[in-house]
RNA sequence: GGGCGAUUAGCUCAGUUGGUUAGAGCACUACCUUGACAUGGUAGGGGUCGGAGGUUCGAGUCCUCUAUCGCCCA
């Protein structure tokens, strides 16, 4: 077999995600015996479609879940959707209206039927495409909000939250999104900056004989017809007489107090404002502390009701318009000035969301917040990177009640019955028959649904058969991981750490990790309306889901939010290229044999670009393992991307060219076999960050014995130091092949200084700084000859050029390039001086460290012992680049 | 108003507890189709780390102030 000259990723990655499928490679095993590692998946919205925040997102989960997975742990990630109830319910009202007709023409049942079929329909779209970037998710135990399990879930933890009377009803001012027509958290109203403006507006004052007036200000003028009063602070000297007093409400007349309140800035506006309890919840709160009754002008659809007089029937913002109108034609208008200020934003909709009292259903915080503080304080649960863990608190202590009514109809509907002869309410697991209290069967249960979080804060036991005691929940409860963004903190994991503390007993998980929002190139966030977003699978189909899961983790440092253009994908494409054609050349090498690879028991190894790369390969597990750790996966991408494509197809593939296409068998097998084993290896470390070429390697390659995928290898360890040492892995090799590759470096200079052809051998003559070196490069000629394509490489110490020859200095000595002809000597010298003044200025800098007595007494010693070899270095640098330009000048 | 983050090469970003000559990718320049790879190779140019002050033997890294941009909360 063959490997193709270009890498099919489409036909490898559609082959390989049916294979794993099939054989259940991402199922978890509740009853194994090893170390379970859990994630559940942030369930996407089942209406949604992937975008770039999902992609980031499930990358960082499967590289977690397979890096764990082929380290050895009974790895489970647990996937699924919600159902996200606004949302889905607006997709389907919108087909509905198409055709003409609205919920309420269809009825409750026959809605909900109609939304269960879509989501038959289209509620898989964002599954598949979880597929296609190569998910290792446990697809036996997908879930949905809304199935029977998790759904009995909701309803046991809404009764035992009402029976300890943490949950309950009440009027108050909650965030009503007039296009929904539903109440909303105060975390789905989304803060906008408007340009908004002020008014300022005259309230005449009563049983005065001339005209009298107070201004008050207000974003709202709509809603002065609610007023029911005008507050001023208590200490306001201007307004010290008008409280008590009475004053007409403009245009509709009616007589409203004046009333003293602390709440009142001063400052703000004329220090006069108006008090509208039933559409803002300051307003609200003022009309409790004075007994005031609060006037509603508002229907739900944010149209003015009767109470708004001559504007009813108006859209809230036409009746803005024209009372602004009237205002200004009884000249009760006395100023407008711009004033931009933060508005709410329904978060499904846009729509402007507007106070509104109400009657609605609440859960009491403070008791569960208060467990969920101490287990983030006391370092249960972490955050990384750091730093949410104070915006976690900081929300958490000044933690509001959760509105969990919404007036929709897609959602688990809220078990609260109530008696049509008695009045009871009360809260039942199961669809009750008859009254408690008295028997009647004439119930009716509560119209309302909960909100979407409602369910999804209890995602990590729901999924897993809560509340049953499954052995699932015995197994992978509490879970490890959680992967997120920022934006659902509040929303969903503060929540989850509340409900698992309250119905398990135990955290939801261990780490939350907060990965950065993934914005376009100006930093905007990617959206449908701005029409900026990358769509994941545009450039799955261009790049391939290796490529964008490793471009995405090379940009993306943790934390960081991360600015996309679509050239960035390139880095990935480019590097599974690298990688492929790495393969085909090690293949073309080996053929079909069986590859055979290096053991402990093959040590010594000789040739120092063996153990060089073996030392290199050594490193680069280490920083993988321990970045990945840290949850640092750029830092794990990198050093695979520097060591795959620098170290390996930079170097040693080069290397290798000459033993292989020599005529030494021993060598060319024991090549081989250091080559199958490094880049076993790396296909292995690389596994968790491109599953699908990977996989695909390993098998062609001929790495895959008894197991049908590279993810029951074994995850590559650090070699053992006994390993280190029977192979003859030390510092001093690794530190003399760095120095030869700057040598090779310095010679490859040379010859593009003097633009020699690189298909042109030529001869060069290295005179090294000493006889260890020396005998080192002798050892090393065939390493030089293949770098330096040259045909003759002569190792003298005692090379004295007898005339100008083109010539450089690294740290091993001196390189000279013999080539006939004449050379510029001007431009020779000019080069070596540019070079000596570098090497000088830095002399100069070491040089006043070390005279500097604090650097040498406070400095730790190692760090001092550096700065003497640097200057042994560089002083023997000089005394060389003076030398060949004395010889240059003769 | 409070909090957080960012500011490093033309662009996008790394730089972990302060310690060699501040790195990468892209872009750029020159040369090259050589028996893995032009989605490539070799070599090269380019930054003193937003500004000011301070701590320290030593600061891109710590502290203070400040400017600009962005986010969250009120």
């Amino acid at each position: 077999m063959e490997l193709t000259k270009n890498y099919n990723a489409k036909e490898v990655e559609t082959r390989w995600y049916q294979h794993w499928l099939e054989t259940k490679r991402f199922h978890a095993d509740p009853d194994s015996k090893r170390t379970p590692y859990v994630i559940v998946i942030p369930p996407p919205n089942v209406t949604g479609i992937l975008h770039m925040g999902h992609a980031l997102n499930v990358t960082l989960q499967d590289i977690l879940i397979r890096w764990r997975r082929m380290d050895g742990y009974n790895a489970l990630w647990l996937p699924g959707t919600d159902h996200a109830g606004i949302a889905t319910q607006n997709v389907v009202e919108r087909k509905l209206k198409e055709e003409n007709l609205s919920r309420e023409d269809l009825g409750r049942e026959a809605f909900l039927q109609r939304v269960w079929k879509w989501r038959e329909e289209y509620g898989g779209t964002i599954v598949g495409q979880l597929k296609k970037l190569g998910c290792a998710c446990d697809w036996d135990r997908e879930r949905f909000t809304m199935d029977e399990g998790l759904s009995r879930a909701v309803v046991e933890v809404f009764v035992r939250l009402y029976e300890k009377r943490l949950i309950y009803k009440g009027n108050y001012i909650i965030n009503w999104c007039s296009r929904c027509r539903t109440a909303l958290s105060d975390e789905e109203s989304e803060h906008r900056d408007v340009d908004g403006k002020l008014y300022h507006i005259r309230y005449k004052v009563k049983d005065r004989h001339k005209q009298h007036y107070l201004t008050v200000a207000t974003t709202r003028p709509e809603t002065l017809l609610g007023d029911v009063a005008v507050a001023v602070h208590s200490g306001d000297d201007r307004y010290r007489d008008m409280v008590g007093r009475k004053l007409i409400l403009p245009v509709v007349e009616r007589e409203i107090p004046v009333i003293a309140d602390d709440f009142v800035d001063p400052e703000f506006g004329s220090g006069a404002v108006k008090v509208t309890p039933a559409h803002d919840p300051n307003d609200f709160a003022m009309a409790l502390r004075h007994n005031l009754v609060p006037v509603n002008v508002m229907n739900e659809n944010g149209t003015m009701n009767e109470d708004a007089g001559p504007y009813e029937g108006l859209d809230r913002f036409e009746c803005r318009r024209r009372i602004l109108v009237d205002l200004e034609k009884a000249n009760l208008l006395k100023q407008v000035e711009p004033h931009p200020h933060a508005i709410g934003h329904c978060y499904r909709c846009d729509t402007v969301v507007e106070p509104r009292l109400s009657l609605q259903w609440f859960v009491k915080m403070k008791p569960l917040a208060r467990p969920a503080i101490d287990a983030v304080r006391d370092g249960r649960i972490r955050f990384t990177p750091d730093r949410w863990t104070k915006v976690y608190l900081e929300w958490m202590e000044n933690i509001r009640d959760w509105c969990i009514s919404r007036q929709i109809w897609w959602g688990h509907r809220i078990p609260v019955y109530y008696c049509d002869r008695c009045d009871h309410e009360w809260a039942a697991r199961q669809k009750p028959a008859e009254c408690p209290e008295c028997g009647s069967s004439k119930l009716q249960q509560d119209p309302d649904v909960l909100d979407t979080w409602f369910s999804s804060w209890l995602w990590p036991f729901s999924t897993q058969g809560w509340p049953e005691n499954t052995a699932e929940l015995k197994a992978f409860y509490p879970t490890n991981t959680l992967v997120t963004a920022s934006e659902i903190i509040f929303f969903w994991v503060a929540r989850m750490i509340m409900s698992g503390l309250e119905f398990m007993d135990d955290i939801p998980f261990q780490d939350v990790l907060i990965h950065g929002t993934v914005r376009d190139e100006q930093g905007r966030k990617m959206s449908k309306s701005l029409g900026n977003s990358i769509d994941p699978l545009t450039i799955v189909d261009k790049y391939s889901a290796d490529a964008l899961r490793f471009s995405l983790v090379m940009i993306t440092s943790t934390g960081q939010d991360v600015f996309l253009s679509s050239d960035k994908f390139a880095i990935g494409r480019n590097f599974a290229t690298k990688l492929w054609n790495a393969a085909r050349y090690l293949h073309m090498q080996s053929g079909d044999d069986k590859p055979v690879f290096i053991g402990p028991d093959d040590g010594p190894l000789d040739a120092a670009d063996d153990l060089h790369l073996l030392a290199k390969l050594h490193e680069t597990i280490q920083t993988c393992h321990a970045s990945l750790e840290k949850m640092r996966f750029n830092d794990a991408a990198h050093a695979l991307y520097e060591f795959t494509w620098r170290q390996f197809c930079d170097w040693y593939v080069e290397y290798s060219k000459e033993p292989l296409y020599g005529d030494n068998p021993a060598r060319r097998r024991r090549t081989l076999a250091l080559m199958h084993t490094v880049f076993s290896n790396t296909l292995r470390l690389l596994h968790p960050f491109m599953p699908f070429v990977t996989e695909e390697l390993w098998h062609v390659m001929g790495y895959a014995r008894d197991s049908d995928s590279i993810l029951d290898a074994p995850w590559p360890k650090p070699f053992e130091q006994a390993t280190l040492k029977t192979l003859g892995i030390d510092a001093a090799t690794t530190e003399y092949v760095d120095n030869r590759q700057e040598l090779i470096r310095v010679g490859r200079n040379l010859r593009a200084d003097y633009e020699v052809p690189p298909s042109r051998k030529i001869d060069y003559i290295i005179k090294p700084v000493n006889n260890e070196t020396a005998q080192r490069l002798h050892a090393d000629q065939a390493s030089l000859l293949t770098h330096l394509r040259a045909s003759r490489v002569r190792i003298d110490p005692e090379f004295q050029p007898d005339g100008a020859i083109p010539s450089g200095v690294g740290r091993l000595g001196a390189i000279y390039m013999p080539v006939e002809g004449v050379i510029d000597v001007a431009a020779e010298v000019a080069k070596l001086n540019g070079q000596l003044e570098k090497t000088e200025q830095e002399l100069g800098r070491v040089t006043k460290k070390l005279a500097n007595e604090g650097f040498i007494c406070k400095a730790p010693a190692n760090v001092v012992e550096v700065q003497k070899k640097r200057k042994t270095e560089l002083l023997e640098t000089v005394r060389k680049l003076k030398r060949l330009m004395e010889m240059l000048k003769g």
